[in-house]
DNA sequence: ATGTGTAGTAAACGAGCGTTTACTTTTTGG
DNA sequence: CCAAAAAGTAAACGCTCGTTTACTACACAT
């Protein structure tokens, strides 16, 4: 086979993310792929290192993405200023995106699934779980409110962020899942309009 | 020892919190007792035993609360009228209770995690976590602000539930914790207001 | 055509798994 | 007080785990 060592990371990444690392075995991997077992150690050393790869993997696209939208990579350090660009219609957009990206893409959404499972087995698990899913966005959209001169961002940040974190676990337990993507956009769309209501009685009154 | 059942079920439960259910061996539950594996064995006739024993358990702390607070336990089928009652403000203490009983309540933070961690193995756990914390508390929260007389239940469950539900995620993650849980306070009573005055405007519109 | 590295297989390794067995200690009720 | 039940132990069972070994099939540059 030509491809085999990419195959075994999505295969790996696939099982992995509905039974957790240890629930599944170097022989599961390998019967999914129709290989030996041995056949697999030819291209990774040990079980651990599919796992890290998959880590490493997503790692680069996250580069990669943040790269394409030249959004702020670090978003601790970044003064408001940075983000001065973007407007109420910009954020929502890319939160759609987003949605769709965690929940639609094959690699990411089963890393979502993946790091929902592995969370709480150590700390640099639950760090990668705050930092992609959890935290991580709720600051960085707190920081975009903030700049968008919202009197309270970190409130509008907990809803706007809580409720697509929400409908993750909706999508992922429902059976019409397209149903669960428009309510998001649906969803994604409300809470814009209303920030924009907000948005302008703030510069009506501090122009 | 006098209470050892419930000492292996309460010890199994905190692992199979941090670790998933296959990551914990017999071993690993028996060596956090002082126990042998074969004591054990006196009082759950297998591992899965010891794992159905706390779904069990969490089915009976459920229904038990249910009970206790008087309040239909099948959201499904109810109408809206069952839940006239409650004001807005009822609603928001009986979130921050929730809140505080999913986060610190020592059974049930730890039954959170153990489904978070086993809901994409089998449908049974799939559906066991959209119910406890996923959908299930959002429709419950849509009927009861339908009842409210709120012009667009399913958007402003999916904001308050929401906002809740990563709260759970980013406790989970925070060293903090106190400061967690009065940030949740805080935007369950911010977004309590905002409805009491989206309820206010409805009942001048149609008194 | 052939030598060489690459990708594959089947079988075996020791360790750890859930569970059972044979046996000992502790608790308890008449 | 003492038999019987309950609760515990240590060791072994068969099985599966991740990994290694010995060997085979094949692509391909010289």
């Amino acid at each position: 086979m030509r491809n085999t060592k990419e195959q075994i990371l999505l295969t790996a990444l696939e099982l992995f993310a509905r039974e957790g690392f240890d629930a599944v075995s170097v022989r599961d991997i390998a019967a999914a792929l129709g290989l030996s077992k041995g056949a697999l150690y030819r291209h990774y050393q040990s079980k651990r290192e599919i796992f890290e790869s998959i880590l490493r993997r997503m790692e680069r696209r996250d580069a990669q993405q943040a790269r394409d939208r030249d959004l702020p990579e670090e978003t601790a350090e970044q003064t408001p200023a940075a983000y001065q660009g973007a407007s109420l219609d910009d954020i929502a957009a890319f939160s759609k995106d987003m949605f769709r990206y965690w929940t639609e893409d094959p690699f990411a959404s089963r890393f979502r699934r993946l790091l929902t499972l592995e969370q709480f087995r150590n700390a640099e698990m639950g760090a990668l779980y705050q930092q992609y899913l959890a935290a991580g966005p709720l600051e960085y959209l707190r920081d975009l409110f903030s700049a968008q001169g919202l009197a309270r961002p970190q409130e509008e940040a907990a809803l706007f962020y809580g409720q697509m974190f929400l409908l993750y676990s909706v999508y992922d337990g429902s059976e019409n899942r397209q149903a669960a993507t428009e309510l998001a956009d649906r969803l994604i769309d409300g809470l814009r309009d209303r920030l924009q209501r907000l948005q302008n009685e703030e510069r009506r009154k501090e122009p």
